[in-house]
DNA sequence: GCCAACGTTGGC
DNA sequence: GCCAACGTTGGC
């Protein structure tokens, strides 16, 4: 079991609106670091969602249900998607500066390299945030 | 809206 | 293959 965070920016695609359409497409990755963790992400693996800009927080969980194909959004065969599910929201938003202010979470890549859109976590880093989520 | 960080592009 | 220029992301 593998554990990702991804970014969005609420005003273009918002955790609420993913809990709306049930599944999404992760699609837009032009990154090589990002899409590497695409293709890592193995059906079940988890994946934390976080909203950039607005809420500089992370919301909810999400799970991956399909591993990675052709993103349809172009015909470059670089890059690729994954399908994901909700999973829960959190009770309450981790903000960025909870996250930075926490001890346990200082090397996390959220923070080392902010411009990142899909990242791997450790284990320990993603239990982390789950339970300040659910304080 | 500014700017720092950093990845990518292209000239040499 | 190096590196300057440029573009993009995202925090503030």
């Amino acid at each position: 079991m593998n554990y990702f965070l991804v970014k969005s920016e609420p005003a273009k695609y918002s955790w609420q609106k993913f809990n709306e359409d049930k599944r999404t497409f992760w699609d837009g990755v032009r990154n090589y670091q990002a899409r590497n963790s695409l293709k890592d992400m193995k059906k079940g693996d988890l994946v934390l969602f976080y909203h950039s800009n607005e809420d500089k927080a992370v919301v909810g969980i999400a799970k991956v249900v399909k591993e990675f194909y052709q993103d349809p959004t172009t015909e470059d065969p670089n890059w690729v998607v994954v399908d994901l599910e909700p999973v829960e929201s959190f009770k309450k938003p981790v903000t960025l500066a909870e996250i930075k202010a926490d001890k346990q979470l200082e090397n996390i890549s959220l923070v080392k390299q902010g411009r990142l859109s899909v990242m791997p976590l450790k284990a320990a880093e993603f239990d982390r945030i789950i339970a300040m989520g659910n304080d």
